[in-house]
DNA sequence: CATATTTATACGACTTGGCGTATATTATTA
DNA sequence: TAATAATATACGCCAAGTCGTATAAATATG
């Protein structure tokens, strides 16, 4: 359930599910937050100049945390980009 | 051992301390990811315009992972916010 | 299939990040 | 304490994020 992230691909990835599963639209979120659902977009999108104050934003809206820690076994995603 | 994060200035806070604990000087790690020193700097400080592409950059040389998860119980640093 | 909803993309304007470079400030160590 | 190392800050420049607004494209719903 809780979702491992080593890219803002994956960081958009589970923000996306968070997001659906409290069954709000982007502009719901984007209201929440004072973004635009443009911004939302692209953060969901995995756009890597995105800013730390709009994901941290999403995070408190989403009421989502990070644990911070030292990697595990390599992730499927990971293994796929090696071919 | 494992950092939970809820804002810039904590996610900072844990790349500072693993970056440490790796023996790195921010130097250091500035040439494993082509960052300068100062970019560093800012990402340690928890400024809020940091890109994704930047905490990414420094998660992959410093070998950290994020897990994203629901909120648990409230944290010591949220309790001291509120007064 | 038609319509409504949701999401992605576009434009100009403004703001800010990261760059190279340099220096000031702070912390470490001899 | 003096010298050295590490970190924070500054300046001009360029690239890019976010803004408001709008629309195109994709998805969901009747």
């Amino acid at each position: 359930m809780d979702q491992i992230a080593r890219t803002p691909k994956q960081i958009g990835d589970a923000l996306r599910r968070r997001r659906r599963t409290l069954k709000l639209t982007q502009k719901d979120l984007g209201a929440k937050t004072s973004l635009r659902q443009a911004t939302i977009s692209g953060l969901e999108g995995g756009e890597p100049g995105t800013q730390l104050r709009t994901l941290f934003d999403a995070m408190t809206a989403l009421n989502l945390e990070f644990v911070i820690r030292p990697r595990t076994k390599a992730q499927a995603e990971d293994i796929e980009t090696l071919f």
